[in-house]
DNA sequence: CCCGGATCGTTTGCATGCAAATTATCCTGC
DNA sequence: GCAGGATAATTTGCATGCAAACGATCCGGG
């Protein structure tokens, strides 16, 4: 038998998965130009839910504490989103759209759409199904 | 109709694969706390291909120039790789693996393996087949 | 009531990643 | 043979991401 010693990167999952990620990367990029793809989801979520403490904003959209501060804090310097004071626990930070942060979202929700559209637009219906189920196990 | 209007962070294919990539990144710093994926793979391809310019390692990685610069620069730091003038063509540095570095590959090798098998460890047979597919349209 | 564990936010350090500009070199067509 | 375009590597700037350590606050149990 084979001793199953080769390794070809370009079959390993990790490696398709970052060029496939790297593909939707660019396909948001050249549609929504405004914020990167981690700022976007970070006001879907707010538009989603309402306003959210920094931490939980954080878990809702995958990222670690240090990371969404980042976020937090380059959205906030665009006057995306703001932050306030939670008066019932003082170690929380409030997040909230502003205006801008609302009007920002609702205008580009349509290219946020066709971004998901024309990531999966090799693909049939039936692959796309397939896709969202598998994908769901592995999150 | 429905005007779709409506956004759900968790349903969108890039935010899916950027939890996917979380949990296969969680379980290679695990496995393998050594080198990076991006590192293991720029190894990788050395060990698949032999010695490579460097550009063209970064082409074969899915990397850009700036971004394979920092990870050669980083494992020549380790002693794994070695970079040497081309002498046929004064642009190139040609990038290839230490004593140490394919010692290090080969170490690693079953784990690099186990890592995609526990990657895809929630998947069926069929699932995998049809995941691995399916990405490759994608990629 | 208070103490110890849990949670929240912050900071630092390191490693990707991409965009854009720069320099050096190569190569091709005229 | 040389001028202009292409390629290789570098550098800078910005934005994730994760790990680890830290101080402040909250909360539950004794």
């Amino acid at each position: 038998m084979a001793t199953g010693k080769s390794y070809i990167l370009d079959d390993q999952i990790g490696f398709v998965l970052r060029r496939v990620t790297q593909r939707h990367l660019a396909i948001f990029t050249d549609a929504i130009p405004e914020v990167t793809t981690t700022q976007f989801a970070a006001l879907a979520k707010l538009a989603e839910m309402g306003p959210l403490s920094q931490n939980l904003l954080g878990r809702l959209t995958a990222m670690d504490a240090a990371t969404i501060k980042g976020v937090v804090d380059r959205l906030r310097k665009q006057d995306l989103i703001e932050t306030t004071a939670d008066p019932d626990d003082r170690r929380r930070l409030t997040v909230s759209l502003t205006e801008a942060g609302r009007a920002l979202f609702e205008r580009v929700l349509p290219a946020a759409h066709a971004i998901t559209a024309r990531t999966l637009a090799p693909l049939s219906d039936e692959e796309r199904q397939a896709l969202q189920a598998i994908l769901l196990k592995l999150a």
